[in-house]
DNA sequence: CTTCAAAGCTAAGTTACGTCA
DNA sequence: TGTGACGTAACTTAGCTTTGA
């Protein structure tokens, strides 16, 4: 079954603040597609195209990060918009894949205006960290003991593979196994080395891509330094970490737009069988149907909010305008559109806006 | 001012390795 | 002990932007 949804204008609608007219395909068989406006409800949390937000982020002002969470966060709250008329959705779920805690209380990356100091001190912080990775092995908790002494990269262990177990807790500097590939095996080439980060270098990552998604080169070398890794590997790091937000975050939008499809499929039977109903009163020989309700859309003509209100019948002499529903239902596939014109669904995010006009 | 090549960056996709059940 | 699933580090490719000649 393909489920068309068109609420508002198919006209792809210029992107205002972050917001641009999206189309999903959520699976092979359901599309949708979503004319994302500034206010328009049925959007996503993140308030673009999941496969755009990254890029259209860190190319727009790849250093601010936090202004744009807090702009996304904006957007979303306190919209009104057609679904809540009738369609009780939670709104999208906007991921926070970061760590919840801090796992390094002493965080002060280089390029942060608190930039104290960079002792690191993991072995405060071990509990925190702990959480996140529970797969650690045995000796990989070992070897956590890891400190992040910042030291210039390469100083640390002249043996790659050298683990310094039994040592003092102030002593151990240990490196982990391969946690950074010597210069010779870098050069060599032979086959690439895979290596695990350690608990302290993950999460210190984790807290800079908190704070930066993207790196500078500046911050790189930095960072780099900081962990004693190679630039190289901070940036594949930033990468892949940029990717697996985006693969969570579209999997969460996945969701949320199949049960935003699954709750308009069943709003389209519903008033399918409620214009059924209105023609077999029309056609009815009752002669007090004229005066009974119906369920339409209007729109305010002042705020130009839809609204579902309930108006009488005209009388037989007027021409039953066709519902929306009708118009738009295509054969095998179920399709409502909820605005009678494209700018419809142009709303205000206020609602004390939403008044019914006054009579002139 | 325009053109173009080089450099640098990123996303997307893929490969390969380490870990675990 | 072998194996498949999974997570992820590392790699490849293509597209885009910037920069300087």
């Amino acid at each position: 079954m393909e489920l068309g949804l068109s609420l508002g204008d198919a006209t792809p609608s210029k992107p205002s603040n972050g917001f641009i007219t999206t189309t999903t395909t959520v699976n092979t068989t359901a599309t949708t597609t979503v004319g994302v406006d500034k206010s328009l409800g049925f959007c996503m949390a993140l308030g673009m195209n999941p496969l755009d937000a990254t890029s259209h982020q860190h190319k727009e002002n790849p250093h601010a990060q936090d202004d744009h969470d807090d702009d996304d966060d904006d957007d979303v709250d306190g919209e009104e918009h057609v679904c809540s008329q009738r369609i009780s959705m939670n709104p999208p779920v906007q991921l926070d894949l970061l760590p919840s805690a801090p796992v390094l209380r002493h965080t002060s990356f280089p390029w942060s205006s608190d930039n104290g100091s960079s002792e690191g001190g993991s072995s405060g912080n071990a509990a925190a960290g702990r959480g996140l990775d529970a797969k650690r092995t045995p000796a990989e908790e070992a070897s956590s003991s890891f400190r992040l002494e910042f030291t210039s990269y390469g100083r640390i262990g002249g043996d790659s593979h050298k683990r310094g177990f039994g040592i003092g807790n102030d002593a151990v500097v240990v490196e982990r196994a391969s946690s950074r590939a010597s210069d010779e095996d870098e050069h060599n080439g032979m086959s690439r080395k895979k290596l695990r980060l350690s608990k302290e270098q993950s999460a210190y990552l984790e807290e800079s891509f908190k704070e930066h998604n993207t790196l500078n080169p500046k911050q790189k070398l930095a960072l780099a330094e900081q962990l004693n890794l190679r630039p190289r590997q901070v940036e594949v790091w930033f990468q892949n970490r940029r990717a697996r937000t985006k693969l969570k975050q579209t999997e969460v939008d996945f969701e949320y737009l199949k049960r935003c499809c699954e709750t308009l499929t069943d709003e389209n039977r519903r008033l399918h069988k409620e214009l059924q109903d209105l023609r077999a009163l029309k056609t009815s020989t009752n002669p007090f149907y004229m005066q009974l309700p119906a369920t339409t859309l209007t729109m305010c003509p002042s705020c130009e909010r839809v609204a579902t209100t309930s108006v009488a019948i005209p009388p037989p002499s007027t021409t039953l305008t066709k519902p929306l529903v009708e118009q738009n239902s295509v054969k095998g596939s179920t399709s409502l559109n909820l605005s009678p014109k494209p700018r419809s669904l142009i709303f205000g995010s206020s609602n004390s806006h939403h008044q019914p006009a006054a009579p002139s």
